[in-house]
DNA sequence: TCACTTTTTTACCATTTGGTAAAGACACGA
DNA sequence: TCGTGTCTTTACCAAATGGTAAAAAAGTGA
């Protein structure tokens, strides 16, 4: 569907997942639950093992997105992603460190496009953009953004501590940046928290309420977005002082 | 948490509970998978049975909105309503059922606020009371909003008719009305149904998102209806001419 | 080609899960 | 108090689920 397209997200998605495969990071899951000592922390993972990893990952969040983790069964994964069951356990040390992995990625995801705001840059430039990148990977990533939206509508069990340690911070740094460009009247004064709320809201609701706007818009006027110059007209008339 | 407050959308609730007790619907649900005959349709149904079947509907709407249909299990719904799973299955012809129960119900209290638009009042007025009377709900039904996040995220498997039968029309007409109203140049233009979109998610949002909220949030900027001026704010500007 | 490592498969297992049968406890009018 | 219909419990079951052991297969470098 969304395929072919240039398509941004996907593709740094995919960089991604390639990279996390590479940054050692990975090394300590796979094979610690398997061996422990032998072959320990460097050994540069093989292309069987590159390929395999991602087709286990990319099965894994179309399942978790679409049934949440309690939901999402190892065999619908393996499945999926064209294995065997004991073959992905292979692979990882087991259906929450899957899971986990996924999750992790997904942070980073997640927070960039907030990270790229630019303090020196134009505030309602800067917010605008920020708002279309939102919009973008939320058309893009669907799945990414139904994984996370399934996360926190169960309690965040398995992210709370991101968000204290990697969302938090982040958030209350931009809060700071959007406040400062106010008292410097440079956009409409209101609350910087609300405003962050309500472009996450309003972006990820077209991926993650998707099966409800297919049955009230028709697809043609899905297709041409409406939601991009909408939102464009939301923000703009709040910001413009 | 929430319980005590004078709670309008709480109370509606647990007499759509009853009613939908006594309304002859549910003597079809939960007779015709035990026994068809004998005493079929018409049967006014005893104290216990009032009691047992809210009690349930109760637990099961707990359950089911932190885990999704397929996350939940009846042992965990039978531990929260205190009663023993055959006993539930007494009641109810299985999981499916009680879901679906759920849904049925959930869709009427989902639609209401929607129907309360006046088409000829004052347009402003109007649709600032949609959006309120739509935070309201999200901040005093959080396990509604969450249980219906949870079907639309996982594809509307069992609610894309009710989308299609209730939801559907009801859009569209109000949709038509607020059309209505920009064209006698008493709102601002702007697309109607993504208006009512970004309504629904930036009320819904914080039910839907609250574990997220609440780590960004200090808890006393939370108490305060921060939300509620800020969602004025948003959409009073959109809308003024 | 041969030894050695990595990957995959086959055959399991214990637990959980949705659901059932049937006996027992209970309520309540006659 | 008794009997009849309502409700609850006990004891199960078959299927599904996360996970494991170990043998077989496939690579891989010498």
């Amino acid at each position: 569907m969304s395929q072919g397209l240039t398509c941004p997200f996907a593709l740094r998605n995919w960089i991604t997942l390639l990279e996390s495969l590479f940054s050692g990071h990975w090394t300590d899951r796979i094979l610690t639950p398997v061996t422990d000592a032998a072959t320990s922390s460097t050994k540069a993972p093989s292309r069987i093992q590159q390929r395999n990893r991602i087709l286990i990952l990319d099965a894994a969040l179309e399942v978790f997105s679409r049934h949440g983790y309690r939901g999402a069964t190892l065999d619908q994964i393996a499945k999926q992603a064209g294995l065997s069951k004991p073959n992905i356990l292979y692979y990882f040390g087991g259906k929450e460190d899957i899971h986990v992995t996924l999750l992790n990625q997904l942070m980073k995801t997640w927070l960039d496009p907030l990270k790229e705001m630019n303090p020196s840059g134009d505030p309602i430039k800067e917010l605008l953009g920020y708002v279309h990148r939102k919009l973008d990977m939320a058309l893009e990533l669907p799945r990414e953004s139904r994984l996370f939206a399934n996360e926190i509508l169960q309690g965040a069990p398995r992210m709370g501590p991101h968000l204290s340690a990697d969302l938090k911070p982040l958030f209350d740094e931009q809060s700071r940046v959007i406040s400062n460009w106010m008292d410097a009247g440079k956009i409409a004064r209101c609350d910087p928290g609300h405003l962050l709320f309500s472009i996450w809201a309003t972006t990820q609701h077209y991926a993650d309420f998707a099966a409800q706007t297919e049955v009230l818009l028709p697809e043609d006027e899905r297709r041409q977005n409406g939601a991009s110059a909408y939102l464009d007209q939301l923000f703009i008339k709040l910001l413009t002082p």
